[in-house]
DNA sequence: AGTTAAATTAACTAATAGTAAATTTATATT
DNA sequence: AATATAAATTTACTATTAGTTAATTTAACT
């Protein structure tokens, strides 16, 4: 009987999923809340109730674990921008105002509905030399998404370029300024940051400034 | 014969500097060539050509002994700052077009000069962790000249916003943004970067880039 | 020359990333 | 239903390395 063994492989690789699912929220709740260097992994499987080895079945390490928290998030970013990608080639946009204030939209709700996932996208940007050390599958979704959602928002910077929204600029160092832009502050936010309410909302305050000046310095009137 | 004394004390005291620089040398040259996670302190001991014990009678952990290397980072930024301060109250700006250039130059002057610590300061305002488990001297002095820093910064700005040189902006806000700003570029870069000259010049025209949109958008005209 | 204090080190402990081998669990076969 | 096989899991281990302790060396002082 063919199928019944096709329904137990089926079984099996959802078992196998969720499993590979437990872990990673295991380990996100761990690392985000002692940080990378303090969380052991012996911490992560007891948090998962499994046992530390069961982790290095589906992790080669500590590195890759981590790693993987981190491209849900790369992957949302590359829809939003497919979204707004979209907008632009139905001409939807009427002014690049409406535009640059969608970008700033991407980043300033993935601080908010994820902010741990952006300390791990720091992390990204940072410990290159930890990246390069990782299982050369996770290295390569991780590095080829990144480079994906690079090229992306180029590519829709140039489009609203060509279309007259946004004055003309390189789009390559355009890019690199708004994302480097958005890195930044919330890291520099972040350091000050106290976890308190108000904090977040001079993020937000702080954010809608820097939205403004580029508006001013990009959009073409 | 108190004289003596005095002059030995002073010898003892060179030579404990001594020491320490020495220590924070290998630690660089460690650190650097390796990253945070797979340096060891025997081997910053080895290139040190002194005992590992020795290193810790100068410095408590790991953590303190990476965040000592950012300290001196901090002060030339301070010195900068302060020089340019300086510049503002005897009234030599003309344009607020000198002075954004005069700031971006700080950083683009720090980066070209010291790569190294500019990475050391990325881990400061990432593993924010790792700072608060420093121990109490080597943390006040980084956080406090951290914190100097910023309302340094921060005070140039305003004074420049009074003088009539830049539009009237939220000196805090705007303070974060540039700070931001360099932060995320400088860091975009790296993780982009392979060392090749060519990366390094891609840097200068985007920070050149990233300057002109700022002039457009904060100087008073 | 002998005493004391400080700096240095050899030899250690503790913690933890990662692994190997044994065990359990589940599937397939007779 | 009993047995064989394969996969997943765990127990018990190794290796590395941050940090410590106690002994040793070095140098100042009497």
């Amino acid at each position: 009987m063919q199928k019944h063994q096709q329904a137990i492989r089926e079984r099996k690789k959802r078992e196998k999923d969720q499993r590979i699912q437990s872990i990673l929220a295991a380990a996100k709740q761990v690392f985000f809340s002692k940080g990378y260097l303090k969380t052991t992994m012996d911490e992560i499987a007891l948090e998962a109730q499994i046992s530390k080895p069961t982790i290095y079945q589906y992790f080669k390490t500590k590195d890759e674990l981590y790693s993987s928290l981190m491209l849900p998030f790369l992957e949302e970013f590359g829809r939003q921008f497919e979204r707004i990608e979209k907008k632009l080639t139905d001409r939807k946009y009427t002014s690049g105002n409406d535009l640059v204030k969608d970008l700033f939209n991407i980043f300033i709700r993935s601080y908010e509905t994820a902010p741990d996932s952006l300390r791990v996208a720091h992390t990204f940007f940072q410990h290159q030399d930890l990246i390069n050390e990782l299982n050369p599958d996770t290295r390569a979704a991780i590095s080829d998404r990144g480079k994906y959602d690079f090229e992306l928002a180029r590519r829709v910077l140039q489009a609203a370029i060509t279309q007259g929204l946004l004055r003309d600029i390189d789009s390559f160092a355009l890019s690199d300024i708004l994302w480097g832009l958005f890195v930044g502050i919330t890291q520099v936010m972040d350091m000050k940051a106290t976890k308190h309410d108000q904090e977040r909302k001079y993020l937000k305050s702080t954010l809608s400034l820097a939205e403004k000046l580029i508006i001013d310095a990009i959009v073409l009137k």
